[in-house]
RNA sequence: GCGGGGAUAGCUCAGCCUGGUAGGGCGCAGGAUUGCUAAUCCUGUGUUGGUAACAACUCGGGGGUUCGAAUCCCCCUCCCCGCGCCA
């Protein structure tokens, strides 16, 4: 959410970000919220002249009652100023309520440096590591491979729970486990705090988190209950501090959350539909980070690169790339995707992301940072980055180090977490 | 799930019975004083509108009664204690 002083004061920043997204729709939204702010202090500013009215005639009857004196004149005027303001409260009411809600639609203020482009088609190249490797057999879907192996069960999954879904077994279980040990052992090294948050949330925390668009229809809801399935650590990681000012003593405070993410859209998309890509459960060691503004964007590259030494350290090739404008959602000032590569689908396909989300998300969740017990109160920066989702580094590692004879052979550093196991055959 | 107790500014507590428009302490900020960064004293302290003066709002949330609600009544949420259930 932006701060209405900023949309009060500076339409044209706004309305330029909105023409570099191509989201000429919300120019609209911008319009209505600065007639209807400006609608709504003419009404506040009326009711509450009617209220410094009303408190002055209240006073002057405590006071005539006090003295045993006749209070009906003053009564009388009492009734005409009370349904006054409470026709002036409503419209005050309506256009408050007006203006925030509208301006949750309003995306953040984009980073200079984010490349103009209407889709991911348009998002910039900023490097490569690694060499894509090159097979001399035909290589399996990773399904196949999974199943043939005999670590992993789409079909039952698919009978008792639909697709999307899936059994992990034996040795494919063990690299799941394998993949998180590893990303928690390495953020904690880094200096963050290991977080297991609650895997459900409430809907007004959910809503101050992200930008759902169409809720219903991108999460699991509990029936009866108020409460959704997360579909990232960061979610809770961020609502963590919903309402409170967090104490600057303690910035950044670093945290890497674990947990299944949960997600209804997976709709299918280019080769190898079948598989570990697109789930609607899956595992993710998340990072996140809760910082002081001006700290932000230093932050922002440790977080990339944070993920880039864990992809290099597997020695999956991968490259990172700028989003642009058109591709990088409501809450990012700035975002880099990692992408690794995918033998298979012989391109680079998402595996993190990386954003700043500036003051934008904290300040929808309320919160504020300052020293404790002092006055003086700024909006703390948030920044998130996947350190590794166990699902598409597993499609990684199953695509780029399998061998002709259908086995896999497993990444070094993730030996330690599998009992030395060096092959899943 | 049942019974009891709670929610008041960053923290902590008073006010509620008996309605008259929120107060103390801590913390924080500024100032005074002292040979000092200690001690003491003074002022300020949340949100919104306003250049400001100032005004309005604010006692977990929503309704109601009343000229007037932190206070009385109803509903809801969350927390604590006990009981029940339970990995």
């Amino acid at each position: 959410m932006l701060d209405i002083k900023l949309i009060r004061d500076n339409p044209d920043i706004i309305r330029a970000d909105l023409r570099k997204r191509k989201d000429e729709d919300k120019l609209q939204v911008l319009e209505d919220i600065l007639a209807d702010d400006a609608k709504w202090r003419e009404s506040n500013i009326k009711a509450d002249e009617l209220k410094a009215r009303r408190n002055t005639i209240s006073k002057e009857i405590a006071s005539i009652k006090k003295a045993g004196g006749d209070a009906s004149k003053q009564l009388d005027q009492m009734k005409d100023i009370n349904d006054e303001i409470q026709k002036l409260d409503e419209d005050t009411r309506y256009l408050k309520d007006s203006v925030d809600s509208k301006k949750m639609i309003l995306p953040n203020i984009l980073h200079e440096s984010v490349p103009v482009g209407e889709d991911d088609q348009k998002n910039v190249e900023l490097r490569k590591w690694g060499q894509p490797p090159e097979f001399d057999f035909d290589l399996k879907p990773h399904a196949e491979l999974a199943e043939d192996l005999g670590i992993a069960d789409f079909d039952r999954a698919g009978r008792v729970s639909g697709a999307g879904f899936n059994y992990l077994l034996g040795d494919l279980a063990y690299l799941d486990l394998a993949i998180i040990n590893f990303a928690a052992e390495f953020m904690i090294g880094k200096g963050y705090t290991l977080v297991e948050p609650p895997f459900m949330l409430k809907r007004k925390p959910y809503e101050g988190v992200t930008d759902m668009g169409d809720f219903e229809d991108v999460m699991y809801k509990i029936e009866g209950e108020d409460l959704y399935l997360i579909a990232t650590s960061e979610h809770p990681m961020a609502a963590m501090f919903q309402g409170e000012i967090m104490d600057e003593e303690k910035m950044p405070m670093k945290l890497v959350g674990f947990s299944p993410c949960f997600r209804k859209e997976i709709g299918a998309h280019g080769v190898d539909t079948k598989g570990l890509f697109r789930m609607h459960q899956f595992n993710k060691i998340e990072q996140f980070i809760f910082c002081k503004p001006e700290d932000s964007w230093k932050y922002h590259e440790e977080l990339l690169a944070n993920t880039e030494e864990m992809y290099q350290l597997l020695g999956i090739p991968y490259r990172v790339v700028n989003v642009c404008t058109g591709d990088i959602g409501n809450l990012a000032a700035k975002k880099y995707d990692i992408e690794a590569w995918f033998p298979r689908q012989d391109k680079y396909g998402e595996v993190a992301s990386c954003s700043n989300c500036t003051d934008y998300q904290a300040r929808r969740l309320g919160i504020r940072m300052g020293k404790v017990g002092g006055k003086e109160k700024t909006i703390p920066h948030t920044l998130n980055n996947t350190a590794l989702a166990t699902s598409r580094t597993m499609v990684a590692i199953l695509e780029n180090f399998q061998n002709e004879d259908g086995t896999i052979t497993i990444p070094e550093v993730l030996r330690k977490y599998m009992g030395g196991k060096e092959l899943i055959q």
